[in-house]
DNA sequence: AACGATTGTAAGTACCCACTTGCTTCAATC
DNA sequence: GATTGAAGCAAGTGGGTACTTACAATCGTT
């Protein structure tokens, strides 16, 4: 089982680095220490074997989880958010290659949309449920606060290190923000 | 020139469609209806070739721009936002591969960078008139505001056609969600 | 001690890659 | 009408690609 998991981990990092076409079959049996036709042995082939990679190392995640119940939604909310900036940050790479190359391999899609598909969801009965509980305005649309938050904390995680797409702050700083903004539209009452 | 400007055209939708390794010199030679020979003639090499047709691509802008003096924030943003939503997604498989790639060639971040800083600039100056002419209120801050506009379209542009990320809406719908988002954020006081 | 499963080794297949060289064709310019 | 420059054509270079085949070495289990 050594064998077939270090070829997954090696995969899965080479993925990151170089994409689809980058990451050759003699590549990942070399950084493995593992001879190439173990590979057509273990997996059947390079594609099965990048699937298998991707989709494990994807499924490693952080479960940070906003609360049944909503306390102080500025905490928890940003918390929440800073979590889910580290784990996007984290698997920048990846995703970014899986991204591109979801049109010419359709498999990888389901990957990519897995996890923002659970963190919407999360974060839309959270809010809802801040709503109920009376400490958020009637108005504004919960859904597209919810994207809105997710695809700002996404963007920022995955652009940082490309280049300057806005003024340079801090990852707490900007997730500060965010919240701030998404909580200003919604009419937060704060705790005192 | 119709043979260099042919062989550019061809090779920026080739690189959109496949990537840098997979748009290959014989590719484009073909598509473009040219000898490869004339690929390394014409431009030296298959880096030349690709960066400046990436480059040149770019530069297609759709000039869509905010007005000086703002007037009714909601109809000007909404409809910045549609149009700047409409440029990249058609540039959406280039902009996702650049974004990728960027870290095995580095001339291609400024590329991606370039856009993203002019339109930043411009909503941040167009909301800072907004307010001074006081049509928003004086709190949140507008360059938050402005980050999370441009990130939820961008993401949206992006991510669109390859899955659901979050419910499905037609693209006027989310516009419309989150530039309404952000004027409630901004505390906005709507026109008669 | 024999067995079967997993690995390594060496070689080979058929194809694709960026890029080069030498030669020819052809049209516009001087 | 000679010259020049851009293009085509054919062939080749050295290397990489996924993947296969045949054979030997290693291992734990029976």
């Amino acid at each position: 089982m050594t064998t077939r998991n270090s070829l997954l981990d090696v995969a899965a990092r080479l993925y990151s680095e170089h994409g689809w076409r980058g990451t050759t079959t003699r590549r990942i049996a070399e950084a493995a220490g593992v001879n190439e036709v173990t590979i057509f042995r273990q997996f059947g082939s390079k594609e099965m074997l990048l699937l298998e990679s991707i989709r494990s190392a994807s499924r490693e995640e952080t479960r940070e989880q906003l609360p049944d119940i909503p306390g102080d939604l500025r905490v928890e909310l940003t918390r929440w958010a800073l979590a889910h900036h580290a784990a996007i940050a984290g698997k920048r790479q990846m995703i970014q290659n899986c991204l591109a190359e979801c049109a010419e391999h359709p498999q990888l899609a389901p990957v990519v949309c897995e996890a923002g598909m659970q963190a919407f969801a999360e974060t839309t009965r959270y809010l809802a449920a801040a709503r109920t509980k009376g400490v958020l305005g009637s108005e504004g649309s919960l859904e597209a606060a919810t994207v809105m938050l997710m695809n700002a904390v996404f963007m920022d995680a995955m652009t940082r290190d490309v280049g300057p797409l806005s003024p340079p702050h801090s990852v707490p700083e900007v997730v500060e923000m965010f919240v701030d903004l998404v909580l200003r539209a919604l009419g937060a009452t704060e705790p005192v």
